[in-house]
DNA sequence: CCTCTTATTGCAAGCCAGTGCAATAAGAAA
DNA sequence: TTTCTTATTGCACTGGCTTGCAATAAGAGG
């Protein structure tokens, strides 16, 4: 991991330490706010600037990627090994991954008429889920 | 128009009227920051936290929609009358509305197997636009 | 036209994100 | 181990958006 850093003329630095640190320990998602809080926990002078920074830096790595949840806010999320969009209830606020079948749905769907590459983990989907619905239908 | 608040309780004031009459003026997408700026054109006294309590009332009154762009931050539509997603390349920053076929695909892609009902107005999907695609290709 | 209820406003304060800049420290080379 | 370059940090500040609260004013009813 050091040496991912340091062949491209980056540094380890504690401060980036930290932050890997407290992402190895989180699974799923997590919004920048739970991460500099988690950072702190360990180190209380953690800075908020730091933290955003080095999320850049990962992302630049590709250790992590972002994506926004239902209200534009920034969501992080490890490993992206299977890259998969996000579905939001905005009735109950239950949150889903995107299936793969959808997922591929929706890549064919832009890809063939527009020749648009859909980045699937940054795709952010709101609407009601099934059972909000029926349970408005009284 | 008047009546439309009132009939629910709400008032008609002139801060209110004057985002109305700016909404009017404006087409397509817009920030709330830029909303707020042409309300303060013709107002200076306008306050932003009066803007956005507006733009609140108004959506939930139909009036106005928003969605989320690349990054996030909010954009309204005026005058839903054809409901649409947004499509945004993460290279070159373009956008466009997501066509109704397209539209159509992902709707039923996520109704058939979950059930889930997608709000398409709010959608936003972030990629890479076919020409930025290719001019990568070298 | 006056009264009275209460929806709205404006302000101050707060939170999430991002940025410029001087000071610090990583780590390559001597 | 010491030196020296420069990537990073921490701070202070800006900007977008939201919220609590006391003061204001819309507008229904008398």
């Amino acid at each position: 991991m050091p040496d991912l850093f340091r062949r491209r003329g980056m540094r380890w630095t504690p401060q980036r330490r930290a932050v890997v640190r407290v992402l190895a320990n989180a699974s799923g998602h997590v919004t920048a706010t739970e991460l500099i809080e988690r950072c702190r926990a360990d180190d209380p002078s953690t800075t908020p600037s730091t933290v955003y920074r080095t999320l850049d830096v990962l992302e630049e790595l590709g250790l992590v990627r972002h994506a926004h949840d239902a209200d534009g806010r920034e969501e992080f999320h490890v490993q992206p090994s299977a890259e998969h969009g996000h579905l939001y209830c905005s009735v109950c606020g239950g949150r889903w991954e995107v299936a793969d079948s959808q997922a591929q749905a929706v890549l064919r769907a832009f890809a063939s008429t527009d020749g648009f590459s859909v980045d699937l983990s940054h795709m952010t989907v709101v609407g009601i889920c099934r059972s909000c619905a029926e349970s408005s239908r009284e």
